[in-house]
DNA sequence: TTTAAATCTGAGTATTTTAATCAGTTTTAT
DNA sequence: ATAAAACTGATTAAAATACTCAGATTTAAA
């Protein structure tokens, strides 16, 4: 039950991205050097998180990405299936076919519900939740 | 975010030794016939069930496996972690050392927060319940 | 007292997934 | 022109997962 570095990651560039989105397009080497994530995995990452519509980018010299939208208005849960796809304790949740081929075994519905109590808390933080909470503790 | 065949199986396995306690000591290569999974991953699986205290075990001719609480005294949780360990979004959620090296770092708090709603649900819900779930199905 | 059914033990292996790199091509401000 | 950046697709290395294999041990019953 682990999210993946793709995940990790890529919440945590989204958040520094975020954090200083002020400036401009930011390029993948100044996220690169500031989260210590390296450069061609992130690209990796950004084609992913471009194509979900989470961040623009900006070609050509003085380019970089831009968030597509205000922090309070992107869901933790976004950025993760963006990366992952769907969240599934199981495969059967995902499918029609239930892991037992019986549609309706046993644990079928508990892993639906599982699934349902994580989307629900991924969907509620938002990423200026994050930093809010970040900046909360320094306090 | 997947839970592995370790845990479903083995839950399923387990609810499957709940559903036939009555008749005494329930050999692998039974739960195995009923449940389709090998024999030999089932004894995998029950080493660490046995470890745990999920279940006992009679050796020997007749033997089998017994579980070593009433259903509704064993949690969905106890038999997951029994054969997947601490369930973890992240590493950084068991370790004091923050994914980060920053030992509040911003996402360290998200991944806390989701374990906690994952062992809460998983805590909430007892083999028995499952079984009476699947039962009011039928109806 | 032999036999067969069962748990128990530890190793080994094949597959899949994950994590990451590599080698470029294309775009664009200066 | 040039340099900085996004883009693309392939490849590789490492780790985790999902099993299997080959026995040793225990015990009820014939």
């Amino acid at each position: 039950m682990r999210v993946s570095t793709r995940g990790r990651y890529g919440l945590r560039a989204i958040v520094d991205l975020a954090i200083n989105q002020d400036s401009g397009p930011t390029p993948l080497r100044v996220v690169s050097e500031r989260t210590k994530i390296s450069e061609q995995y992130l690209e990796q990452l950004f084609t992913n998180l471009r194509k979900s519509k989470i961040v623009k980018s900006v070609r050509g010299a003085h380019g970089g990405y831009l968030l597509n939208n205000p922090p309070e208005d992107i869901a933790v849960k976004d950025v993760i299936e963006a990366l992952e796809g769907p969240l599934a304790p199981s495969d059967c949740v995902l499918n029609r076919v239930c892991c037992d081929t019986n549609s309706d075994c046993v644990t079928h519905n508990l892993w639906v519900d599982v699934k349902e109590k994580i989307d629900n808390y991924l969907n509620s933080v938002s990423i200026a939740d994050l930093i809010e909470r970040y900046h909360n503790l320094s306090n």
